[in-house]
DNA sequence: ATAATATTTGTATAAATATACAAGACGAAT
DNA sequence: ATTCGTCTTGTATATTTATACAAATATTAT
């Protein structure tokens, strides 16, 4: 057919800049366009143009565009007063993300907390690795951080 | 539960060896491997690991592994990935030794390969601590290190 | 033009995947 | 031990997606 492809070139323009969770939810916006389909032609034209599916932030999943990864937006860092970027825990030990040169800083607030539950910090340039006493569990840690680390969220946490 | 860990990364590596069409075929090769679970697990397991299921050339339907993309490898990349010296494991983690001078640059690049494999690394002048995330073994790592560090060669791994 | 061939599509359905809900498992606090 | 809260899992099912088949449409050759 004639219209086959603007068809595919607005589905890729849609994917590339909405959140698109489902065939369905394309469609809808591809008939908002004009363009008549169903969901089956659009399940073939999303294989032909290589559409994949993928998890999104724990929330639900999105399709993205495989042949080009988009380029990441900036990493907006305005809100992030603190330089937190994530925290994970590993053999017992909790690995903090920070900002670039944001380590040593941050570490030093841990250090100054003197609490108990902090054995010792180590920072690097953007990684500090905490070591909690012994007996001191990932729950712990968390809440000693929401309770005394201004800026720490729980979202970070892996 | 306990071996939660182990099965991601069981999952992982079946993605990345083999082509995978379906969640029951991932089901039945992890049952070889000794894992019981169901699909619905599963299902959750490939969301949690953010592993996308992208059509194949035209053929059938891949699970991918889906890192955070890099930003494009410069020159400048390939000068900081050398000065590897030797690289060993202790106590479920890393250590890398460098060329004086060398450790921030590596693990710089390390960090930026984005990788659900490695948790955190902590840079000094001449090491650096390579802390995987908890089911990883060495080689995973070491198959990490490999395929994602240009410059990383196995004779260096004790 | 017609016939032969290939491509695209809809319908109906099969196949695959996600999730609500309840139950179980684990850890922490009492 | 008991309770509370959180995390993980299975069952059953809803939702979502892929495809067999036939029909329609386009393409090519004659």
């Amino acid at each position: 057919m004639n219209g086959r492809n603007e068809r595919l070139m607005a589905i890729r323009r849609l994917i590339n800049s909405i959140n698109i969770s489902s065939q369905e939810k394309l469609l809808s916006l591809l008939e908002d366009q004009g363009f008549a389909m169903t969901q089956a032609t659009l399940s073939r034209d999303l294989k032909h143009l290589r559409v994949a599916k993928m998890p999104d932030n724990n929330k639900g999943y999105i399709y993205m565009l495989t042949e080009k990864q988009l380029s990441e937006p900036t990493e907006n860092d305005e809100i992030q007063i603190t330089g937190f970027v994530s925290i994970d825990f590993a053999q017992g030990m909790a690995i903090m993300k920070t900002m670039p040169g944001h380590a040593n800083s941050i570490a030093y607030a841990l250090d100054n907390l003197n609490s108990y539950e902090i054995s010792g910090t180590i920072a690097g340039d953007d990684t500090i690795l905490i070591i909690p006493r012994d007996g001191v569990t990932k729950g712990d840690l968390v809440r000693l951080l929401k309770s005394r680390l201004p800026g720490f969220s729980r979202e970070l946490i892996n």
